[in-house]
DNA sequence: GCCGACCTGAAGCCAACCTGAAGCCACCTG
DNA sequence: CAGGTGGCTTCAGGTTGGCTTCAGGTCGGC
């Protein structure tokens, strides 16, 4: 589950996402709205947290253009409450919840996960990749209709390699997006992990293309 | 993989224009507004490149008017920063994503791969040649239909062939492109991986110009 | 016929990759 | 609070297979 702050005041950034890193998010942080809004626009996060006040875009027209570009993903919008902007504008934006500053560490996390939950119900959609089946929404693994249990990183990776099955994504790629755009450790973590995969999953499943990356068989 | 440029300055379509093709897109150019939302509004493209200060008809309101007529396509729009427009205002039109001029290669290359991405499917198109069909996001290569396995130089040696199919590639640009840019070794090298392919391919896939490079069999 | 360009099989080397094991940490439970 | 559990990460040994070099042969032009 990998969530965006985009946030400018980078003591709250840091302190939020060491938080949600806690209960086990990989979160990134950008400082700008425009980053922002490219980031997001990715379509690799589950949950955008949106301040208004930022340099480059502000939070509402981050908002705004995402939805106008067709982006769902569900916002969580941050302010000062200095009477400037009010909640319903941000809602208007097509912001899915809203949160006024100060708040509580513990009013946040009910909130993003509410948000979360309510997305994990709507339809999301199931990939269906040669014998697997991977519910997005409730992390679920099927083989063959038979349910297999993976933690979140593998299913985080197995992921990744089926939103673009058939192609290859190379261990970088792999890192990028499953851990913590800052993470500084070796990348045989991918090795390891597209190992655990295969155990549970199959020899076949995934193919290694030497000097390229790895490929989920569209095929098999 | 089709992709539609509208932009008035010839020098920066031609040169755009160019680099995408490099990369095994198919580009058509056209300098003016009005023929740009024709064009677009054909449905046959996978993405259109739109500048904002155009003859005819400005981007936005081709942008706009592309929108309003329920089309989709993909729009990255191009502007100088010259305060008149901005980014945010593209957006609203309709517009997927937005570069400032002046901008670089490689950003504008990446941006094109993550729209073109976001829509689902592949961002890199699959080169046809003669018999030979080659999948640059699946690493694949199929001949007549039937999957021949390249290792990772062969096949980016085959791509650079392909890139420039029916063309003349000498073993200085293949070297250049493939290998690393200080490699200092024998270009004998190149000559071992043309062997390599014309084992897996058919002697007849590649051809010898002799004392100027290789050509890729654009027939055959 | 000579010479340079090119072809190609063989072989050593080394990087990429795999995987089992163990340490660490957070969390749970009694 | 102690002990247990499970997941994440690191490490190191082993294996594989691709990369490169080399050498002897073939081909084509002059």
């Amino acid at each position: 589950m990998r969530l965006l702050i985009v946030e400018d005041e980078k003591r709250l950034a840091r302190s939020l996402a060491g938080g949600l890193r806690a209960e086990g998010y990989a979160v990134d942080v950008v400082h700008d709205g425009l980053e922002g809004l490219h980031r997001a626009g990715e379509g690799t996060y589950d949950l955008v947290i949106l301040d208004i006040m930022l340099p480059g875009m502000n939070g509402y027209r981050v908002c705004g253009a995402l939805r106008a570009a067709g982006n769902d993903v569900p916002v969580l919008m941050l302010t000062a409450k200095d009477g400037e902007y009010d909640e319903a504008e941000g809602l208007d934006t097509g912001a899915d919840d809203y949160l006024t500053k100060p708040f509580s560490y513990v009013v946040l996390m009910a909130r993003v996960k509410a948000l979360l939950r309510r997305r994990g119900r709507s339809a999301l959609p199931v990939l269906r990749v040669g014998e697997l089946s991977i519910d997005q929404g409730a992390h679920r693994v099927e083989r063959d209709g038979a349910e297999v249990t993976l933690t979140a990183k593998e299913f985080a990776v197995l992921e990744q390699l089926a939103l673009r099955a058939g192609e290859v994504v190379s261990k970088a790629e792999i890192l990028e997006h499953v851990w913590d755009f800052a993470y500084e450790g070796d990348n045989n973590i991918v090795e390891v992990y597209v190992s655990a995969l295969r155990r549970k999953l199959g020899a076949a499943a995934i193919q290694t293309v030497r000097g390229a990356g790895y490929r989920l068989a569209s095929d098999a």
